[in-house]
DNA sequence: ATTTGACTCTTACGTTACGTGACCCCTTTA
DNA sequence: TAAAGGGGTCACGTAACGTAAGAGTCAAAT
């Protein structure tokens, strides 16, 4: 059986040494063995399991996580790897949406047109759902506003699965509204592509932490809002603009 | 002039207070005035700041480089977002690279075949050059040696783009080619084939520029290494990977 | 046989952008 | 008038290592 040294394997996985050193600490990789002077030797089980733990760093597992994961009895290989490969992709995409937003401001400085802070935050910002929320509050008041959206902040798995599937239906809606929509065909793009930010901002699991919930829950709120609702039900662009703000931050909550 | 408690403005902006005292801290924003006993209040202006900030953090600037650059008027923005779009990128094809080793494992642990520890951390390993380098200097001395690496650092962004983009061809067909069967003359075949490629690649033919020609320097220099060629001439898939890393190795010390 | 040079070990403080108390002060409201 | 709910300043905790410092180990070269 083969064996590396810290720094043989430290090269071969592109890692550097202290951090091999720091796996051995939180034992999340302790090597095959140790000579008697203390030296550090890994085998090939040792490698395969630095590959895994790399694959999940780069989804940006915290190293407790890993650990808690790569101990799992049931822990199926295959499944794990597909399951990477698919947070891969979406964070390619997430990539590119993050480049479409520096191009947008690069091309903007290098016309030397001053762009206002709102086309600055244009995805970013919180401007947009600050008023909503204001006049939210106008016309039901603090009490039910706050109700509404700490009560979305307990939502089950069930009501979860119910709410992703109403929002798919609402982002097939939208789909065809851009179709009929008046508008030039830039906007048709642009809703066309709020509609793949929905589905996989709906459509992604393991969302748990705070500002999710908040989204989820302002989005339910707005939903109720009549401005975007139109007579027969159906959701208005405005709302998908919404849910695209939220799903830009969660991207970039996800990109670090 | 309307005016905003620490708490008042954290709510807008979505950051906690603790994060606004930190930024205080550090001189990143501070509050518009102070009260007797201390309190923290913000107007308009800093508000439009903060959402400047949180428009830089996004892109992932360290906070000391927001500091930089809004405190300074004149900062080159243009040439900073470049380099972030830049690092976008290459983190982008990384991740390609990555899903590229996600399928073959995936593919690999289905089919139970066993690939290399090599093929495994494709992706992650960066540094498998210098080992090579060092041998390349004892054999050829040192001067030799950087003064090719100095005349690579000379191309230009889109030559190097261009040679990468090419070598990863090069490196995906070698790769593909390792899952025919090894002793199939089809194989010796396209591996000839390959060679005349990157025979011709490194060839005088293209290459008038002075710089392109000592770029060919330092690849006859690998290429003179016994472990890149057999008996026969032909030569070891190792050295495309090996091209393939130093391209990988000198485009990322090209990029910062 | 020794010196060199690369490698190894442990220990421990530095880093980033805040989170999280602890403890105390100020202002409003029941 | 006292509780509630803000506000303030320390100051230590966190994650995932980076980066020396000081010292032992090992194989090759002198």
């Amino acid at each position: 059986m083969k064996k590396y040294s810290a720094k043989g394997l430290s090269k071969l996985a592109g890692v550097s040494v202290r951090t091999l050193h720091h796996y051995d600490e939180i034992g999340l990789l302790k090597p095959a063995i140790r000579t008697e002077s203390k030296y550090r030797l890994y085998g090939e089980n040792e490698l395969i399991k630095l590959q895994q733990i790399l694959f999940y760093k780069e989804l940006d597992f915290p190293l407790k996580e890993i650990i808690e994961i790569l101990n799992a009895p049931d822990f199926d290989l295959i499944k794990a790897f597909e399951s990477h490969r698919q947070a891969l992709e979406s964070k390619k995409e997430n990539i590119n949406v993050m480049l479409n937003t520096i191009e947008k401001t690069i091309s903007n400085l290098k016309g030397k047109k001053m762009i206002t802070n709102e086309e600055l935050f244009e995805g970013f910002a919180a401007e947009d759902v600050i008023p909503i929320r204001n006049e939210a509050i106008k016309k039901y008041g603090v009490e039910q506003v706050e109700s509404s959206e700490n009560s979305l902040k307990k939502l089950s798995k069930e009501q979860f699965a119910q709410l992703k599937k109403e929002q798919q239906e609402i982002g097939k809606n939208l789909f065809d509204l851009s179709h009929m929509s008046p508008e030039s065909e830039l906007v048709q793009l642009e809703i066309a592509r709020h509609y793949k930010n929905i589905r996989k901002f709906w459509g992604t699991d393991g969302m748990q932490d705070t500002q999710w919930k908040q989204y989820k829950g302002l989005g339910e709120l707005y939903m109720a809002d009549d401005r975007f609702s139109t007579v027969d039900g159906s959701p208005q662009p405005e709302f998908a603009k919404f849910l695209s703000t939220a799903m830009t931050h969660f991207a970039h909550s996800q990109l670090k």
